[in-house]
DNA sequence: CAAGATCCACGAAGGTTTTCGTTGATTTAT
DNA sequence: ATAAATCAACGAAAACCTTCGTGGATCTTG
């Protein structure tokens, strides 16, 4: 009953859904894309029905997901914000619900599970080096 | 309708939603507790319903994440998953879903986005020892 | 121009998550 | 032992997520 959303779009984008986030992933891929082309791209590992991406596509315009240009009869999608920012904004979430805060919690996990090669490793360090010489 | 999930515990506990995890913080945090013990603490945050988080632990024990001792008219929970575990399986997820499945990405974005004290610098290039040496 | 293809908007159905009120049982305090 | 407090169970409502069918408009083609 209060304000709490206002018509217009969010300051903030929220966190995608998993679907969403697959949708995302197209259009970050893609630079930008018609709604049958992230309908044909996502099809290609899981059979979609056309409006069923649609229906996200706006509904993602609506959160402020992404970007619709509907200057053409066929509106041009893009992502509302680029993929390094949203990883940002995820795993700083993440950090806060499953690690207490603490970054380096998640890094250390992260360096546990996953696999890593030597090269990467050092790219690692490198930006290890750069954040102690104060960036 | 079909064979999906059967009624006893799931072999592998499903990703928590934010509700479920704020919960299991909780857990992980007192070891064990009741539903009031949880409650109070939520409450410390944010202003909670006394059956909500009831009505959450008992969905959260149909799932499989938490455990419940009824020996006791109080029930008391546990988490069914140690945090470290849930840590890998929502950090290997969340590398599948938003760093296609690069490890190394999502730590030089946490390194870059969130605060990492020296100490906890040094911590990591041990960890980055250890892992060359082959663990 | 007429038929078909393509596209978007709308809305509804089914599922899950979240919230909370009510009920009945058990324990505690008077 | 009666009243008050505490607790688990249940169910329903609201919100959100996911899926898809239909309809109307626009474009393309023969």
């Amino acid at each position: 009953m209060s304000a709490k959303k206002t018509t217009s779009a969010a300051p903030t984008a929220p966190r995608p859904t998993d679907a969403e986030l697959s949708i995302l992933r197209v259009l970050w891929d893609r630079g930008a894309a018609t709604v049958r082309e992230v309908h044909e791209e996502l099809s290609a590992r899981k059979p979609q029905v056309y409006t069923t991406v649609l229906k996200f596509l706006q509904i993602m315009t609506e959160k402020g997901l992404v970007k619709r240009d509907e200057s053409a009869r066929t509106h041009i999608y893009r992502a509302a914000v680029p993929p390094e920012r949203m990883q940002r904004s995820m795993v700083k979430d993440l950090v806060q619900r499953l690690f207490a805060g603490s970054t380096q919690a998640l890094v250390q996990q992260a360096l546990g599970s996953g696999k890593v090669t030597p090269e990467e490793i050092s790219e690692i360090r490198r930006t290890l080096d750069a954040l102690e010489r104060g960036e």
